[in-house]
DNA sequence: AGATATTAGCCTATACTTAGACAATATCTT
DNA sequence: AAGATATTGTCTAAGTATAGGCTAATATCT
């Protein structure tokens, strides 16, 4: 990345990052991310390569942009006001609701299988961090410390990434009332 | 306007044309004209007022390039290789289907019948331009020259954009078909 | 293997967009 | 009807994107 995206941004840069952001989501339900070039992200949104550059160190830069930038907007949908149980339910449905969305993006990450299962793994890595991040302001203030809050944040981020790689690889057909219970039935020491 | 469009526009030129293209096509399916202020245009395509001043007088600026780029756009469509007297059903059909496609734009044209009727007149005069100017070139290498080919032009312009005034307000539910033989036999005198 | 074409990065003067402030109207509120 | 709020249209210095040209590295083709 060669800009800083915590100082502040003008409204002509956050529209170019959008842009370029739009564009490498939407080439990625059309085309392996190895096949996909500058110039195609380019074109796609129309703006000149040296733009790209002032931006970007290369695509896969881009690609972990992109990546972080959902994962903190699936999970920006969480209602923050409210910090229960429940939560981790939710971030799961959130979680596995956008890959129900987004149909051609999943196959896509799935197809990538030999050298490139890497596109899964750098994407649940940013999704991993901001449910982390949200679980850990989510109970850092409540009572029950048996445990730390940094490990069981990072416990309950681990839980909700490997259910959903078990749902999206593993049983993509689950319906999901009974994922909900697996998932609660694992929290619950239910087995 | 405030720039030339006959002259060469760089990418961002032509980007933000589009983009503020677009939000006003888009505004137009939600409000009337005279409810759409520059702000909602600048906020809806991301950009600050200062650029729409750039490129713009005013709203009204915007409408009628957008009107004359809508007119361009649907019109471009046509296969130009064949010149015959179908080329008078194709436009309007095209037409037609343009606004059978665009269903929110045609009930707000519809909708300002008070002081803003203007919205359709002004439309329809340019899609009766672009039309003439087509069909001028379309026939200005034919033998027939009975009457002169600007006259026809305009003769043919009239009675396109006429039929597809009756069709889309005095006739909304009309099938393609019948408003095509309708057309077909006011051009062959058939009454 | 050698020729050809595409892609990756980088560079620079020029042209463009931007923030934010401004006065002048218009529109809303009570 | 008066005062608050929103909108219009203009201006400028500073920040940003652009064209397009350049080399080196990879593909792709024959």
């Amino acid at each position: 990345m060669k800009i800083d995206l915590s100082k502040h941004l003008t409204l002509g840069a956050r529209r170019t990052l959008k842009a370029f952001r739009v564009a490498m989501f939407e080439l990625l339900s059309e085309k392996e991310f190895d096949k996909i070039t500058v110039n195609d992200i380019c074109e796609a949104c129309e703006y000149p390569r040296a733009t790209f550059y002032n931006y970007f160190d290369d695509k896969l830069d881009l690609l972990e942009y992109l990546w972080s930038h959902i994962a903190k907007n699936i999970l920006n949908q969480l209602p923050n006001d409210e910090k229960n149980d429940d939560n981790l339910i939710k971030i799961f449905n959130l979680l596995v609701n956008f890959f129900h969305d987004n149909p051609a993006l999943l196959a896509n990450i799935k197809k990538n299988d030999g050298a490139n299962s890497h596109l899964w793994h750098n994407l649940s890595g940013y999704l991993k961090h901001e449910a982390n991040q949200l679980l850990y302001h989510s109970y850092s203030d409540s009572k029950e410390q048996n445990v730390p809050v940094e490990l069981l944040a990072r416990f309950y981020s681990d839980l909700v990434i490997g259910m959903l790689e078990w749902c999206l690889f593993e049983n993509p057909t689950i319906d999901e009332k009974t994922a909900d219970n697996y998932l609660i039935n694992l929290l619950h020491n239910n087995f």
